[in-house]
DNA sequence: ACTGATACGAGAACAGTGTTCGCATTTATC
DNA sequence: GATAAATGCGAACACTGTTCTCGTATCAGT
């Protein structure tokens, strides 16, 4: 039995300062900006006493992602949440709401899980799986709750499916059945789409005003998985 | 006059070996990964002599920018070229179709491209531009092909698109109207969106076989550039 | 309470990076 | 041929990630 237990407090305050700092440090400098070295320096502490704590650079990043991963998370059930179970385009737009809120204001977070992978560095699945797959397997869910799905245009008829079934394995559906799949992965595929073009800035330098292009995805994104319905987008 | 221009020659023939070698460079480890240093070791070179022909990394992050844009360019420009010019869908699905291919041929290339910017680099504007908006170009001119736009699904009829104007304006397309606008920046995002997800492996590990969303994808561009069609996609 | 083991922080060191500066040497111009 | 400009190189500076060693502080067992 540990009775004090000095040491075990004091490691995982200095984790928590850790994480902490190498947050505000991506935030300002982004993924590839961040310094192992920097970290220690505002933490008050040698570079090398880091490495008490974590194995390397590449640890300090899985830990940011699988953070992020989570922060985006939280943000989105969130807003999921507090919409009425029975309205599901509302639950969508919420999803694609809110991920786009986070993504704005997390520019850096949102490069480093959905911009191009740091080189030489390939995340753990088995760490970044599991915080990495909530937002999906959220809309996942979403895309299997209507029992009655609406007739879909010819084009979402693919005949060889079956190859993204692992998919619909991966986000807990596993009896998700073609179109659906396809319609699922496109009103995502769509929605990171429209959110990549605005924060990286690909659509060239005056992109000041993109919320009518992300207005835009929301609109086909919800036409996709609910089929069509007068109603404008908000 | 310059009569012998040994000097002209040799500095002409250093900017192509220096081009050649950081794309290389460039091809196995990737943007962040690229080094001054390892460039110049594998020239023979100092790397202080290099400073000679470009002002810094930065410098050369733009020439490989403005060299990677270009041959994409090239690759679906021919592409789109190859087809009967009354076949506009067909010209759609080789925009899309080399587009993918190119990417999937070059990842670190597209990574630098259409992923997450390099931090701290902002590329110049007036660089990049000309060759950076060459496939965007040929896509707006497809899209205002067609004299006679199809009916489109109410939820693409935006109330705001004006915002977008300066998009359709760098496109060399100004009198491009709303629905068309939106409809081809859907197209756009969502090829690469689809390109995204497939190269950066954001759906999970075992993505070999995304084809199909791929196919998904070109068939949804069609459908919103040109509307509804019996034939499925190839 | 004392001892042996273990965890921890710091400092020096190594290899690597981008970049600058001064000095030779080669080329071009008059 | 003399003068000016362009070029390559080596050393140096300020960084980076990472490893190793070495005291010191905390723990566990008696």
């Amino acid at each position: 039995m540990r009775t004090s237990g000095t040491r075990e407090r004091r490691r995982g305050e200095v984790n928590a300062a850790l994480l902490a700092t190498a947050k505000k440090e991506l935030a300002q400098v982004g993924a590839a900006g961040l310094s192992v070295r920097a970290v220690a320096r505002e933490m008050g502490m040698a570079p090398s006493a880091l490495f008490r704590y974590i194995s390397g650079r590449d640890e300090l990043l899985t830990l940011l992602i699988v953070d992020a991963y989570d922060d985006l998370g939280d943000h989105v059930e969130a807003a999921e949440a507090a919409v009425p179970r029975s309205d599901v385009r509302g639950r969508w737009r919420a999803i694609a709401t809110s991920f786009h809120e986070w993504s704005v204001a997390n520019p850096h977070e949102y490069a480093l899980l959905y911009g191009s992978p740091v080189p030489q560095y390939h995340a753990p699945a088995d760490r970044t799986t599991p915080s990495g797959t909530r937002v999906t397997t959220l809309l996942a869910a979403l895309g299997m709750e209507d029992p009655t799905p609406p007739p879909r245009p010819a084009f979402l008829h693919l005949p060889d499916a079956s190859q993204l079934r692992d998919l619909a394995l991966a986000a807990d559906v596993p009896e998700m059945e073609g179109e659906r799949l396809i319609s699922g992965l496109l009103a995502w595929t769509t929605l990171v789409g429209a959110v990549s073009s605005e924060l990286f800035e690909q659509l060239g330098e005056p992109v000041a005003r993109l919320d009518t292009l992300f207005a835009a995805a929301v609109a086909l994104g919800e036409w996709l998985l609910f089929g069509a319905d007068g109603r404008l987008p908000a």
